[in-house]
Formats: structure tokens, sequence, C-alpha cells
DNA sequence: TCCGGTGTTCGATAATCGTCGAACAGATCG
DNA sequence: CGATCTGTTCGACGATTATCGAACACCGGA
């Protein structure tokens, strides 16, 4: 069985999404989805933290829409909503991702 | 005599700068400068906050960069750092101020 | 069926943050 | 000088947040 996460938010809260790019976490976890190709998996980040507070990381990530996460089997597999983003704020990824 | 701020910081931190505009306050001071042309004073913001919150806030913008202030005798004019924005982090500002 | 791997949830704790009023410091003006 | 206006600084308070370990739920393979 495939467990289903919560849908995006409908709009995409700029305040929300700026707060969830402000954390020095979340920022490195956003731009290793966006020098990725292809979808990966909650354990497979490169990251300090401990699990659950990576878990509260993905969760704020995903609340504001900035990512999704669908599950397969026993992983959690991560992807940057990079066509929502863009088309809500066009430029915001390509301006804080050098 | 014309009191002078802090210079702001030599490059701009993308975690400083998109915590400062995260905040909903901040957020609508930003932009009240970047719809005005020309500085505005603290005083002259439309806000409900208390004097000294709006002093904090302005604080937090300034030493992020993304604003700059000068005093000329009593008042203290505000100008968004456009320039240095745009240099830094290339279609941001444009992304959020629709 | 039991076991190891993956991710979430639940307190708890310490730190940060937004907010306010009061007090203070300059500048301007009468 | 004295009054007033503008903005900053200083605690203080409440709310939010980042962090962790432990416990739990789920899936897959042996």
């Amino acid at each position: 069985m495939t467990t289903t996460y919560p849908s995006p938010p409908a709009t995409l809260e700029v305040t929300a999404v700026l707060h969830a790019l402000a954390d020095p976490v979340r920022l490195h976890l956003v731009r290793q989805l966006r020098e990725a190709d292809g979808a990966i998996a909650c354990g497979r980040f490169d990251t300090t933290v401990a699990k659950s507070t990576l878990s509260h990381h993905f969760k704020i990530l995903r609340e504001a829409g900035v990512i999704a996460t669908h599950r397969e089997g026993g992983n959690a597999f991560n992807v940057l909503r990079t066509e929502e983003m863009d088309a809500a704020f066009p430029g915001l990824l390509n301006a804080i991702f050098p």
C-alpha cells in the first residue's frame, strides 16, 4: 500500500516559502534537490541532524509547498516543486541557488 | 551632525536575507520601499506595530543588507538596496513582489 | 512470522523571535 | 533654555522554533 501525504497548499504563500528556505538546514536540503535529477529518499540527504529533526524539516518544506513527497514501499521520495515555485515566484529558485 | 549607521555587510548572506524577508511586517515595509521612489523616513511607513518594534525590524533588515539607512537631522531615511540585492540574488526582488 | 530499515509522532528542552512600554539621546523649533 | 518630535536601547514577556531520543507504524526480505 502506498501511504499518501497531505496535498500541497493550493497557493504558495510567500512568507511561508521564504521562512521555509531561510533555515540553513532546509536550504541545504533544497539545494541538494535542486542539483539532483530525480527524487531523493529522506534518508539519502547529506545532513548531520537527527532523523526526527530531518522529518520535521521536510514537513515544513512540504507544508510550504516547496517540495512534494511520495511514498513508495519503505521509502519516501522527495522532489522540488520547480514548476509551481517558478509559476508563483518566477526567478526565486534561480536567485538563491548560484 | 549626521549620525552614521554601521555599514551594511560586505556580502549578502542568503539565509539572513531570506529570514529578513520572511516576516510579514518586514515584507510589508520592504514592499513599500519597493513601490516608493526615494527614501522613506522610519515614521512614515504604513504599519500598526509599536515604535520600538518597528526599530527592531529595521535593524534586522539593515543587518541583512536589504535596506540602508542614513540619518539626516532628526529623521532616518531608508532605501531598498536594489542594486546590491539584484547583484547578489538576481531576480529575487522581482520574484517576491508581484 | 520475525527482523532490519525507513520515516513519523510525541514529549521535552533550550534558544530564538516578535512584541510592548519605558527610558534615553539627538535634533529642531519657539 | 524648554518643549517636542524621531528613533534607538533596554528589559520583560509570551510564542514559536530547532533539536533530540524514545516510541511507534509500515514495508520488505529472510
